[in-house]
DNA sequence: CTCGTTGTTGCGCTGTGCGCAGCGTCGTTG
DNA sequence: CAACGACGCTGCGCACAGCGCAACAACGAG
């Protein structure tokens, strides 16, 4: 539609990845010199952008529009105190996320009771094939966008035990979809497993998910399994709450 | 610059208040309601805004973009250690806040230990003239500057408490510059009391602040003020480790 | 029914924002 | 030392993006 704000926004999503220079984002974008240049200095007039000696920047203000950004969401609205009451039962990690395009975010958060803690931050990212919430989401969505979603085989390798490859990941994802919560064996980060649920609305459609999360010294397996009943009674929660009733 | 890029980026801040409909995000950026829309489409496509009954709103995409902005601040990384030995020691809620517009923006946050918590969010903002660290940052940023930041009085009102005139506000900065440090006497939220001390990077120059809040059923004052110690320590801590040395 | 509002589409003109060419300035290389 | 490339940045002129206008249907209020 407009062809400039599209290649601003493409910048800050850019930058999202790390700082840049000037003649580094236009390859990206693949314009002109010139032409990234004055976007960059139209989005740094809005103190979108920032300038380092190392190039552009996200700005402080991009913070300031996410902490807006999170509370029009009235999934995060709704499921906020079921989170917290889970968070207070279990005393470990528990998240709320969404997919935004091919990775999870962290909608909110609620901290772990003990000394070890894994380390996330609301409005952090994700992969979707490496993440207990990730694969719960994808286990409920049509097979066709699953596809466009993942990319192509092999997967991004997080750990030594993330699933690469398609049939492994889809026999995974067929057992989710049945027992209906998902499971992350250290397929993320090395040292930490979790455990999601879906999160419904009103359609039946599963658009968020709940996890907890421990590190193995803290939490064995079967102390970890054990925590999906109140898991899966939370997300039931959640999602009446959303308007979703059985069926 | 670039007119309808800096159009979507006041879209943006503007939708940050809260969600609003095409026509009266036209009225308020003084445009065709047809640029508006165009505009609307365009973030929506890249997901920065998303369409619900009751207008456009913020997408999650913001919230993504928040999570990289944050780490591309070295005040926050270089602080991280610090807060978090200043909240271990104390057990209360210790905030690292800087300046955004007319604004603090909290950049970063150690939980307290406490049951009785305040509410606050990274990334959250809150008025200048009425927070602690909105007040150690005033009281070292020129008067002219200040006067533009601070705009006409009578200043919004928060608490019963809150300084609204500029004499007294003023005459209160005054005494902060000159004891290095500043206190939040319920002027924010009613039953919230602060104290913030600066931090300065190599020019000199007040770059962000320290603060400890706590609920005053949990610490009194004279608890609150003797803080101020190990308060004034960690921000000294912090200016170091940016590069400033007592002069 | 008549207003006024909403979101939306088509059209034609205008000004914006594009790429190009070229400037000075670095750091690297022969 | 010169030659080279890459850098950020400015001025220019053309093309088309993106603007406002007019008009549409669909509402709700009076």
């Amino acid at each position: 539609m407009s062809a400039s704000v599209e290649r601003a926004m493409r910048i800050l999503v850019e930058l999202a990845e790390g700082p840049a220079t000037i003649s580094e984002l236009a390859r990206r974008l693949q314009v002109h010199r010139t032409t990234s240049l004055r976007l960059l200095r139209t989005l740094e007039e809005q103190r979108f952008v920032r300038r380092t000696d190392e190039g552009y920047r996200l700005g402080p203000r991009v913070a300031t529009l996410a902490a807006a950004a999170l509370d029009g969401l009235d999934v995060r609205d709704r499921a906020a105190r079921h989170i917290r009451a889970l968070g207070d039962s279990c005393g470990h990690t528990v998240h709320l996320g969404m997919s935004e395009g091919d990775r999870v975010v962290y909608l909110d958060k609620v901290e772990s009771r003990h000394a070890v803690r894994m380390y996330s931050r609301v409005g952090a990212v994700a992969p979707l094939h490496a993440t207990a919430m990730g694969k719960v989401i994808l286990a409920h969505t049509p097979r066709a966008e699953r596809d466009v979603l993942l990319g192509e085989p092999p997967f991004a390798r997080c750990t030594s035990r993330t699933r690469t490859d398609r049939a492994g990941l889809e026999e995974e994802l067929e057992r989710v979809a049945r027992r209906g919560w998902a499971l992350d064996d250290f397929e993320h980060e090395e040292f930490v497993h979790c455990v999601a649920a879906p999160v419904r609305d009103a359609s039946g459609t599963v658009v968020a998910a709940v996890s907890i999360s421990a590190p193995s010294m803290v939490l064995d397996r079967p102390g970890l399994v054990s925590l999906t009943g109140d898991l899966l009674a939370t997300a039931h929660d959640i999602s009446e709450e959303l308007g979703w009733n059985r069926s």
